[in-house]
DNA sequence: AGATGGATTTTC
DNA sequence: AAAATCCATCTC
């Protein structure tokens, strides 16, 4: 049912593009809000200047040290969160950001977390939204998917046709900020806007 | 449909 | 000071 260990301890582009089509599943107050993930990013060590790890061990990245499927979480911009699964072996800083899902079970409650948008694209369709929706804080940083109140499971969902393209807000990135690793369902109307900035 | 600015806190 | 964002509020 849940994804293991092994799943997320492999190269995190091969996990990036294998979590297209899993079911990110939360558990609160009983109930299992799900989503089919439809947009992903790939952080990729060290090197990757988009990657919070680049800073080397800190405080804020000490968890993508972790082994894979532990979850990073962290606050952006003041306001909001964003979820990662970590990858690759303990001692490897990589993670792959969840940037969107297709509400599947309990969509009425992610539509009320989300202070009921218009029309249900905009329920978690960019990785602070898809946050809000499953109320996904700070509290998870660090925690195992293989166990515990979050996780991501495989449900044999049909994933489509996927398409790749370059991260997106990474424009400081050098080198790196053009690399496609970022990846998503086409088509899929739950799939972020991506705006950059001007 | 596309651009701009504001909210707000963590991080180095 | 800038950030792996979102939303309201402009302008075409």
């Amino acid at each position: 049912m849940k994804l293991s260990r092994e799943f997320y301890c492999r190269p995190t582009l091969e996990v990036a593009r294998s979590l297209l089509g899993k079911v990110l599943v939360r558990r609160l107050r009983g109930k299992n809000l799900a989503g089919k993930i439809v947009e992903t990013e790939a952080y990729v060590g060290k090197d990757d200047l988009a990657c919070h790890a680049s800073k080397g061990r800190t405080s804020r990245t000490v968890t993508m040290f972790e082994k894979g499927g532990c979850a990073y979480v962290y606050m952006i911009y003041g306001f909001y969160f964003c979820l990662n699964a970590v990858t690759e072996p303990e001692g490897y800083p990589a993670a792959v950001l969840i940037r969107a899902a297709e509400p599947l079970d309990h969509v009425s409650v992610m539509r009320r977390l989300r202070k009921n948008p218009d029309h249900d694209s905009n329920i978690a369709s960019g990785p602070g939204k898809l946050c809000m929706a499953m109320a996904i804080d700070k509290t998870l940083n660090g925690r195992d998917l293989t166990s515990g109140t979050l996780w991501i499971e495989d449900r044999n969902l049909d994933v489509g046709r996927i398409e790749t393209g370059p991260r997106v807000g990474v424009d400081y990135a050098g080198e790196y900020r053009d690399k496609p690793w970022r990846f998503y369902i086409k088509g899929n109307p739950h799939v972020s806007r991506v705006r950059w900035k001007g």
